[in-house]
DNA sequence: GTACTTCCTGTAGCCACTACAGGAGCAAGA
DNA sequence: TCTTGCTCCTGTAGTGGCTACAGGAAGTAC
């Protein structure tokens, strides 16, 4: 059993991150010293691991939450982490589509900037009506 | 001069999100009728437009606001947008990388969940050590 | 005993909004 | 004139996923 500092170096987890993991319950609260300090076990190590890998991977808490209920249990488990996986590789390619666009409409307003005039082109076309109802959407 | 809710509808920035700016002060504070409530001029919509349009390309506000200083005055501003809409765009491109190489290592993991087994692969691949290093990076 | 480090709780800040409560004004029809 | 329904007002709190800080307690090394 090891102390929060410890257990944040091996997991690569922030001691700041570990103890808001715990206080909106994406890991369970961790046992305690008699002086009142957290205490870490290897499988809790290993869980702050994968929950720091998923959101490396961007997924989000409460899916991340999901996957950690399915661990452990073997049934129905692996359909439900791929339709969620796919899902979640849906919105990357969403994500990457409009930022490919708004890529291209950037490109497009700054290199106006470079015929030498004093007034700026670019600050010009985002004054002007009729440009930029293209690039509009969530990401 | 037009009230709030026409001034979103023109500029097509939420009622809210006109109050939040001016409260932060992205635009300047609106002139206000007998009775208390805000008047918008045709510049002060354009203005929200403005800030809209940069919104949608992904600036943060407190480029905007440069920006909006720089409007109106003529020298020197047009090689400092460049810049800003250079790094800006740098890190669009940043931003899409991570996101692909996010993709290839989720495109990685999921496919393995098609082999049928009950328990998962995927999650079985990020409970293990010696993966996920490779994608650790902000976005 | 003392200096240094680690840990504790609780709260507030970040960004860019969004939502809601509780009230006031305004315009149109009966 | 009264009512109905819409718009607007201020102020506050919530979103996600942390991060930072204050002020204190406990552990460790010399």
């Amino acid at each position: 059993m090891i102390a929060i500092g410890q257990a944040s170096q091996q997991s690569g987890v922030n001691i700041e991150t570990i103890r808001y993991y715990e206080r909106v319950g994406v890991v369970p609260k961790p046992g305690r010293s008699t002086a009142g300090r957290r205490l870490y076990s290897v499988d809790e190590i290993a869980k702050l691991r994968f929950v720091k890998r998923c959101r490396d991977l961007g997924f989000p808490i409460p899916i991340i939450q999901t996957f950690l209920s399915f661990t452990g249990q073997e049934d129905r488990s692996c359909g439900e982490v791929e339709t969620l996986a796919e899902d979640h590789l849906a919105q990357i390619d969403a994500k990457i589509e409009n930022l490919a666009r708004l890529r291209e409409a950037l490109l497009n307003l700054s290199k106006n900037c470079d015929d030498g005039t004093a007034a700026c082109p670019m600050l010009d076309s985002l004054m002007r009506d009729g440009f930029g109802e293209a690039v509009a959407q969530k990401s």
